[in-house]
DNA sequence: TGTACATCAGTGAACGCGCGTTCACTGATGTAC
DNA sequence: TGTACATCAGTGAACGCGCGTTCACTGATGTAC
């Protein structure tokens, strides 16, 4: 089915790929140049443009790669530790200390000029199933004025879950990303204390308590 | 005391930063440029290296001058309407929602190539001291694991507060931002609920719950 | 299997741009007698 | 108050750099008869 043409082409824009990756671990986001890049390759610039119509092609590409990645990497500890709320905390906080410029890329400060496409709220809506899923069996809590604003997100979003549901996988999810945000960002650095003990403090609070 | 001189040049380095900040407002803190700074003043390229001994100087003050402003803004806050944990994370929100692109600057993807001076940590110490001392009269709720932790980073750090108030400090801390960066960031854009009834909803359940 | 043609990857030159930063200089402002 | 000198703000040219992107082109790879 796919001509031989069509799997080099696959592989350069793979390799481009690998290559910006680099280049963002390096030196942020915003640094990724497509003739940096060709460059390390052993290419001209121009070349490039066969495989992405332009810079912001690329960057599409590389945010919704990393989303899709942080989705499996969070599918996969779930696969293997069971649908579970902490199961997945750690699985996104592990891989953002792995992977620091490509959680800023998805949650950090965003790219001036560049605006995600639709498909990125697709895939981040999957992370979101994938936590309302691991929370869906916990009891309610009490009622609060949230809930009603809650309601009208859930019929808007097609969501099938209790808006208890959705104000907790809320609250466990900022939260997450409160410490963890922080945390790469270098905020508690030189403070001299454990931060993954904090992470488990914060995910201990926000779950059943 | 200040010459007319002195007082000339703390004017046009006043007007400089006032231009970067608009500049930082329009396309985020990586587009700062003296050359364009320069041209929208009237000015030549080379005309601000009088002032900025270059452009990581810029953005030094202009860090240390955004963390001024949040802390006197929280200051303010709390003369107004009292030492209380919630007047202070409303006063940073605000601030936050009012100078996005300031608030990204202290709390948002570190600036490649960038590293921050130490005095900027100690203003951050201020902001911390006051959330510590709007704090500091609440019960303690149960010991836990991170407790240990903290007070080997509380003297370290010469504070002088129980482990218990710093422990609450910084569950409040990365609640705060946890909800506030992820709304400025605009991931919650296109969810159609109310973020402000999420962060108070947030704020409320880590004081007294 | 061999030839003719079409497709397409990659090159190199070019355009226009803006950046940070240096340097020798002009001209205005302040200072000392 | 007036003159001589020092200080210093700002200019314009220049350097070297890298960026995104276009364009006409060469040469290799694949396709059809």
């Amino acid at each position: 089915m796919t001509s031989p043409r069509e799997r080099y082409r696959a592989q350069v824009r793979a390799e481009v790929k690998e290559h910006a990756w680099a280049q963002i671990a390096e030196a942020g986001a915003s640094a990724i140049s497509l003739n940096a890049i060709a460059k390390t390759m052993g290419m001209s610039g121009p070349a490039l443009y066969r495989y992405f119509a332009n810079r912001d092609e690329l960057i599409t590409d590389l945010v919704s790669d990393a989303y899709r990645q942080l989705v499996d990497a969070s599918r996969a500890a779930v696969a293997e530790r069971g649908s579970d709320p902490a199961v997945i905390a750690n699985a996104i906080r592990d891989w953002a200390h792995t992977y620091p410029q490509r959680y800023f890329l998805i949650y950090g400060t965003p790219i001036p000029g560049y605006h995600a496409p639709s498909t990125t709220t697709e895939i981040a809506t999957q992370l979101m199933d994938l936590l309302l899923d691991a929370l869906k069996d916990r009891e309610p809590g009490p009622a609060m004025a949230l809930d009603e604003n809650l309601a009208r997100h859930r019929e808007w979003a097609h969501v099938d879950v209790p808006e208890s549901v959705l104000r907790q996988a809320l609250g466990f999810w900022t939260r997450l990303h409160g410490v963890v945000s922080l945390e790469i960002s270098g905020h508690f650095r030189d403070m001299g204390f454990d931060t993954q003990l904090l992470f488990e403090a914060e995910m201990a609070a926000s779950l059943g308590r």
